[in-house]
Formats: structure tokens, C-alpha cells, sequence
DNA sequence: CATAAAATACGAAAATATTCGTAATAAACC
DNA sequence: GGTTTATTACGAATATTTTCGTATTTTATG
């Protein structure tokens, strides 16, 4: 049974960096955190947050090296899954066809993109004529 | 020049229900969210909450009347625009493609709404070739 | 106009999230 | 092994958001 845990904003940018490059130590992610914000952030700042989501669960820890290696246990899908449902309730009250057209409209995609999207749009309305 | 106030979760819910029902009183507000809650709501809570979003200019009230009339200083469509743009930057790395396919895949739309996607993007393809 | 009923004003408590200082620990190096 | 250096542990300060108690004000009503 798995919990709908929620990261905070400052989680989920530790989580996105973990989902991008893999295991890191908390150096690393404060590194990379500062880099991206270009703003200071004490160590143990980070090395806290990081403590925190893993006795959440978002983290797992290795302590076999000398400073501790942490990776990401929830998948960036499904985190993102959860996290898209909520915002489609409380910011679109449900409505997925808003917030898509909305989402076309003003960021941009690729030619790519777009005809993969009419694509998965054809695939979903076949799938209803067929039933 | 506008600014980009970013409503907090509970101002987010006061402000679905001006957006759905126009001018209201705090009464009137305080007991909306207590139907969709069903959780007992204080209503100095909420009366506190519509203050605060009057003072950032989320709302603005009138006091013609015994029991203040406040109403939704702010659009829905670009409250939810200036949201998406975040929550896109956030959660999805800015990638509008991908949220759109999971937004399509996991909430149902109707067969009318995928039409009107489908319809969308094929106008903005039209005007990428034609440019 | 005195009283009761209903609303607003105000401040602060409670809950949550973020940040960091300092102590303790480990291990690297002379 | 003692000293330096880097790391983790811990607790608390700060900031933000949410909730509510109490005082004050306003209006309705007898």
C-alpha cells in the first residue's frame, strides 16, 4: 500500500536533482542546488532536508562510505502523477481539458512533441469507438 | 505591471468558490468550504484568511452592507496560468509535452474536450508551417 | 435607548516548513 | 596517536501558513 506523500517545494527540488543524476552525497546536491538558485545555501541546510525526506520515505540512505550516499525512492512518474492530480483539483477543479489547452498555449512545443500528443489523442478516442 | 502573487493553498480554495459564485460574504464563503470539506471551519478562520487575501490584493470588499461583500480581484485563467508555469517548472522541468500526455492519460476527457485539443493543435501546427 | 444577535478587528497560538549553529563523530594525514 | 578536516547529528531559531479566542462594533428589535 503505498502513501501518497506529498514533497514540499524544497523536497521536490532535491528529488529532481536525485532523479537526474542518480545517488548522490549531500555535498553534491547542496552544490547543485546552489548552482541552480545562484543563491548561498548552508550545507546542513541541506544535509537536514535530506535527513528529513528520508525518514519520509522520499530518500534512502547508504552509510557504508565514509559520507553517506542517498538516492531517490519514489519515481518521478508517479510523484508527478500524484502531484498533477492534486494541482488539477485545487487549481483547475478537475478539469484535465483547461489545464492542457492552457499548457499548449502558452509553452511551447516541439513539432515533435505536438504530433506525438495528437497521436496519443487518437490512440485514447480509437480505444473509445472500439469499445 | 501586474504582480505574480501566488495564492497559498487555503487561498486557493476561497478563491474557486468567488470564481464559481461571484461576490459572496464570509458566512457565505465559510460555509461553502465547510460543504465541500465537511470539516467544521472556524469562521473567524476564514473571515482572517479573506483579510489577508484583501490586503495582497487577492480580493477587495465592499462595506456598503452590514455583512462585507468580497469578490476575486484576480482572473481564474491567469491565477491558473501563472500556477501551471510554476508547477511546470517544478514538478516537470518545464517539459509541457509530458505533462500534457500524463495529464491526457491518467484524467479521463470527453470525447468533445480531445476533440477541441486535437483542433488546438492542429491551429498551432498551421501557423508554425505557414510562419 | 437598552439588550441581544451577528458581524468585523486584532492578536496570538498552533502547525508546518525552512534554515542554520554547534556538538559529536569519523577518517585522513603527518 | 594527536591534530586537522570533513561529515553527520541534533536542537533550536526563523519564517510562513492556518486556526481561533476574545474584544469591539454594528445593527435589529423590543
Amino acid at each position: 500500500m503505498k502513501k501518497n506523500i506529498k514533497p514540499t517545494e524544497s523536497e521536490l527540488a532535491i528529488l529532481q536533482i536525485f532523479w537526474q543524476h542518480g545517488p548522490l552525497s549531500v555535498r553534491a546536491v547542496n552544490e547543485m542546488l546552489m548552482a541552480q538558485s545562484k543563491e548561498e545555501i548552508g550545507y546542513t541546510t541541506t544535509l537536514k532536508l535530506m535527513q528529513i525526506m528520508t525518514e519520509k520515505g522520499l530518500l534512502e540512505r547508504n552509510t557504508d562510505q565514509r559520507s553517506h550516499i542517498y538516492e531517490a525512492m519514489v519515481k518521478e512518474h508517479e510523484t508527478q502523477q500524484n502531484l498533477l492530480s492534486e494541482f488539477l483539483d485545487t487549481a483547475y477543479r478537475g478539469s484535465a481539458s483547461t489545464l492542457v489547452l492552457q499548457a499548449l498555449g502558452h509553452h511551447k512545443s516541439s513539432k515533435e512533441e505536438l504530433q506525438k500528443i495528437k497521436e496519443f489523442i487518437l490512440s485514447l478516442e480509437s480505444k473509445n469507438t472500439k469499445k
